[in-house]
DNA sequence: TAAATAAATCGAAATATTTAGATATTTAAA
DNA sequence: TTTAAATATCTAAATATTTCGATTTATTTA
């Protein structure tokens, strides 16, 4: 079954995609084969725990993001199918 | 020639999209064969004239739009190519 | 069980966005 | 050439977002 976005989950997506921390966020877990945890992403910026915590929770809620539990870490992965029905919602709109 | 977009031009197009006004503004264009004026945007919301000014600058100021001066009118087009550019940096994330 | 680590939540300040009204500009029509 | 229409700009208020520090919760390790 192919996902089809609503309106409402198309803004929240690209609200979450606003912000240049969260774009290089989204860019580093995709560049990974597998995932990556919450904390290695927090090192690679200049922010506190707690923003960019805040970040990561913009991106799950959008559904951009899945999160899993793993111990007291958090891992992430890119949700393929999100992306997918977001740039195809997209695309669209070119016809 | 394939547009490419950088992270800032991603940024700006996704806070131009991040938005009911603005999402709903190119869904009314994007349904049209040809373009769409302006105060027939306008008409559709219940917004100040103002208003709608703003957020349709928004819109072409990240490219979304292609805006053309008709006498006192505005006409208004999809840009289709960065539509394209930009939907692809989303579904490329996915991988 | 105590200490340490990872992440979430809360409160508050700083910053940015949205909105409307008033006014200005540009062009068309009377 | 005055008037009307379409759009843009400016200012200010209301609202939302970003950020941090402090605290809390959950889990692991000593």
């Amino acid at each position: 079954m192919i996902t089809e976005l609503n309106i409402k989950q198309v803004e929240k997506i690209s609200k979450a995609l606003g912000d240049p921390y969260r774009l290089k966020i989204l860019d580093m877990i995709s560049k990974r084969k597998d995932f990556m945890q919450c904390c290695e992403v927090s090192e690679c910026f200049n922010l506190a725990q707690s923003t960019m915590s805040h970040h990561l929770k913009q991106l799950v809620e959008a559904e951009l993001l899945v999160s899993e539990k793993e111990g007291r870490n958090l891992k992430f992965v890119i949700n393929k199918e999100i992306c997918d029905a977001y740039s195809r919602y997209i695309s669209n709109l070119g016809f």
